[in-house]
DNA sequence: TTATTATACTTTCAATATGCAACCAAATAC
DNA sequence: GTATTTGGTTGCATATTGAAAGTATAATAA
């Protein structure tokens, strides 16, 4: 990133005053509202992936540097945690706040929508290869 | 619409087979996936607007070559459905399939976490200001 | 100790999408 | 007739995305 999109990065973490309307709708489009933000959050929820190669390993095949910006977008909005491995300090984890554990309900109905309508689709996110959380809501 | 736009669109009615992957949240975004087309369908479900100059009017100012593309496309899904007013053959009027209509859970769900999450944000989609359908899910 | 690999990004640039303002056409109102 | 309403389209500047390559640092292997 160079110095302009540094300082207009950071510009929009301070004033982040740039929404459509103060409607509920609109205000949680403005973050989510893209191809790929839910889809980050759907394998945090229900893939239980943590790392930045596990997000890119998804069959949607998100490029790195969207991915690198939604995972800044999301982080700044609360929405998801940042820390480094203690274990390993090459790899980073993201987890998921309350803020972000909270997007199950509308998660869950974007699931049952997309498996009653689409009739090529699996019945389950990704057929949830890793972990099957769809019980917890 | 020129003869390459009207080509385009066709193909694209045709085969649709360009879905990122079978995963049903995937799917959903692939139709629903930014920041104008669950706005529109917020408008019809709770608003119950149901006119291109409806949507136009909405606080968050959609642009109208906007607005008649996301129309167009939700149309070619069958979300809504596009009919002339009988009444006057100037207007048209869109309204909500089954498939549409069974977004509203969905819709619901990004309510109560807008309203949730954003401070400044309204209880309600819009304050409702037309009619208040929030309780008939 | 040096080379190699793993991991998480950033950069570049072409292609696509968006936003704005102006314009258009058919139907209705006056 | 003329003006107005309604639902768009067009042209163009700007912003966002996507693909591919490159970079930085930590861990591991030789």
């Amino acid at each position: 990133m160079n110095r302009i999109g540094k300082i207009k990065h950071n510009v929009s973490m301070i004033k982040d005053q740039n929404k459509r309307s103060s409607c509920p709708v609109s205000c949680a489009l403005d973050i989510l509202g893209d191809k790929w933000t839910l889809l980050v959050i759907r394998d945090i929820l229900f893939k239980d992936k943590q790392h930045f190669g596990d997000f890119l390993a998804s069959p949607e095949k998100i490029a790195s540097n969207i991915l690198s910006d939604r995972l800044k977008k999301l982080e700044e909005c609360n929405i998801i945690s940042r820390q480094r491995d203690p274990l390993n300090a090459r790899r980073v984890i993201y987890t998921l706040t309350e803020k972000g554990k909270d997007l199950s309900p509308a998660l869950h109905a974007l699931i049952h929508w997309g498996a009653k309508y689409d009739p090529e689709s699996n019945k389950q996110p990704c057929s949830l290869q890793h972990t099957d959380r769809m019980s917890e809501t």
